[in-house]
DNA sequence: GACAGACGCGCC
DNA sequence: AAAGGGCGCGTCTGTC
């Protein structure tokens, strides 16, 4: 992760001939005038041609690394670093208060030289069984000189935020995990089509006429019509309510939680109809079909996806895979799954940016974090101190969470008042951050918003009454009590994102670290999702494996968070089943 | 037939 | 016990 190993710029142009050069070192102008190549340029039809003329270490600069590295494994050139300036753009923009304005290169090079700004194209769906990539697959090129001249812009304003050192580890750190999620993308996670198939029938039974609707699907339909007394599709939500409705029970709503209390014979087989019709339709045999091939599922790993930076996968649900399912998660003969799961990973978090020193102290034992909270207030109670800790950090708003917050206020008056001011922050329309400098988006403004209870009282979002003399009719939206309620939902929402956006922050550094530390060897990681990971390895390399995580967890905090006693440790199984892990 | 939104539920 | 944060995605439903 060292910066000083110089970079070179690599672009495409509109012939499919790449340009490369390396970049001039030295200080961001900040003018904006672009930094010239510092030797000469190579032009060449393939990419991985020019990675192998530059020096090992290099960072390279180019438009996406979602376009361009695929093609670059294809062929066997790795590279140990990069800068993506379309990421880097949008984190910038984020940062600038200029959420939602376009981030592609052609976009910030348009912006350069006061030119009409393209629109950013439109994001594809996924395609099973391809490794497409998220963009247009034929976006605007880039010329070489363009991308130059923004990566400079871009030095300049990264050296202009608020923490330019933590800034430019952000941009660093999401550009390593654009280098992993392709690497991620292109390895696939080990898959039992063979299991997952015989799972399916045994919990599902065999399909009517090898393709129809699952026997015991039928079955469980059939029992539930029969405790209503007539035909009901537990899979209509109306249906049900309707049937309920008849029977004497009024419901708002078919959730589980809602409809498992009820004293009636029909919820039973409705609710084992749930869980069934479920991984029927999200992991079922079509699923299957889509999803997996030769042995891998393949999503597509997004990082930065969504607004606090975690990741999204696109197809495949590839982050929502049910416990049950993940029987069909098998290593290759001879080789292991490396499964480990960060400890309590967003109460750290949360200790080592508020800076709480009791937080710290007891975010910094070689113990489960909830044990240790619970007997500073809690008389020990785990679930009662780990309620608390959760209805911090996402705002609760009634039950018991309310009472165990304020013991937890007492012990660990920082990290409550963390939360609660950018809480406060969102309530008051203002912006929050990640440690590293990720940005909240700007909450809605009038006219881009059926109702908006900000945006007044700063000038912000205008209050022209709408756009192009449509007034806004909302007579039952600008109640009190709906505004109240908007404004809660924001302060919910920004308190939240500085703990889940810091986590996500931390979760960069620990693949970036994790994947240097792999680096020689045959392990690959396979899969991600917030707090854990998964590393696919001969059996013969999983211990070090398994030591490499640790040292990278608590390596990533250390570069994070700078010098903290917040410790960050895995529970780490070393598998061949990744069912086998918890 | 295409599309958008609501719903519900899987994961963290 | 009940309800807060972030998502993807399949189904249904209403609309064009």
């Amino acid at each position: 992760m060292s910066e000083n190993a110089g970079r070179w710029a690599l672009a495409e142009d509109a012939d499919g001939w790449w340009h490369a050069a390396p970049v001039t070192p030295g200080p961001p102008t900040g003018t904006g005038t672009p930094q010239g190549p510092a030797g000469p340029r190579l032009r060449v039809r393939d990419p991985a041609e020019a990675v192998r003329a530059a020096p090992a270490g290099t960072r390279w600069v180019w438009r996406s690394t979602a376009a361009v590295y695929p093609r670059l494994l294809a062929a066997g050139a790795r590279v140990e670093r990069c800068h993506d300036v379309e990421d880097a753009e949008l984190l910038l923009l984020g940062h600038e208060g200029r959420f939602g304005e376009p981030r592609s290169a052609a976009a910030a090079w348009a912006r350069l030289r006061n030119e009409p700004v393209p629109p950013d194209p439109p994001q594809r769906a996924a395609v099973p069984g391809t490794q497409d990539s998220l963009f247009d697959p034929q976006p605007a090129p880039v010329p070489l000189d363009a991308l130059l001249a923004v990566h400079a812009d871009q030095a300049a304003r990264l050296g202009a935020t608020a923490h330019p050192d933590r800034m430019r580890l952000l941009v660093a750190a999401e550009s390593a995990a654009f280098l992993v999620a392709a690497e991620m993308n292109r390895a696939g996670l080990p898959w039992r089509a063979d299991v997952h198939r015989a799972l399916l029938t045994d919990l599902l039974g065999e399909r009517y006429g090898g393709g129809g609707e699952p026997r015991r699907l039928a079955e469980l339909a059939d029992e539930v019509s029969a405790a209503f007394g007539r035909r009901v599709r537990p899979d209509l939500p109306a249906d049900v309510i309707r049937a309920f409705a008849e029977a004497g029970i009024k419901l708002k709503s078919t959730r589980r939680w809602e409809i498992q209390e009820l004293d009636h014979p029909a919820v039973e087989p409705l609710i084992a109809h749930k869980k069934l019709y479920r991984i029927y339709t999200a992991h079922g045999w079509s699923w299957l079909a889509d999803w997996v091939h030769d042995g891998r599922f393949r999503p597509e790993f997004i990082p930065g996806g969504t607004l606090t930076g975690r990741w999204i996968t696109n197809g495949g649900g590839a982050l929502q895979i049910p416990k049950v399912i993940r029987r069909a998660v098998v290593a290759d003969p001879g080789w292991r799954l490396v499964v480990a799961d960060a400890d309590q990973m967003e109460p750290r978090v949360l200790a080592a940016i508020s800076r709480d020193p009791a937080f710290m102290e007891v975010a910094g034992r070689p113990e489960d974090l909830y044990t240790a909270v619970s007997r500073q207030g809690f008389s020990g109670d785990r679930d009662k101190a780990k309620l608390a800790v959760l209805g911090a950090v996402y705002g609760q708003t009634s039950g018991d969470g309310l009472k165990n917050l304020a013991a937890l206020r007492r012990r660990f008056p920082l990290a409550v008042a963390y939360v609660d001011d950018a809480a406060r922050a969102g309530e008051e329309g203002r912006l929050v951050r990640t440690w590293l400098g990720r940005t909240s988006p700007p909450p809605a403004t009038p006219a881009d918003a059926d109702a908006d209870a900000y945006g007044d009282g700063n000038g912000n979002g205008g209050g022209e009454g709408g756009e192009a003399g449509l007034p806004q009719e909302r007579d039952d939206a600008w109640t009190p009590s709906y505004a109240s309620t908007n404004t809660r939902a924001r302060g919910r929402f920004t308190r939240n994102f500085v703990v889940q956006g810091s986590a996500a922050d931390w979760a960069l550094l620990l693949l970036a670290a994790l994947r240097q530390a792999m680096a020689g060897m045959r392990a690959e990681l396979v899969f991600f999702q917030h707090d854990e990971v998964i590393v696919h390895c001969p059996a013969e390399e999983a211990a070090a494996v398994a030591e490499a995580i640790r040292t990278a967890g608590d390596r990533a905090g250390r570069i994070t968070f700078g010098d903290t006693p917040v410790r960050f440790p895995f529970t780490t199984a070393i598998v061949e089943c990744y069912a086998d892990a918890k």
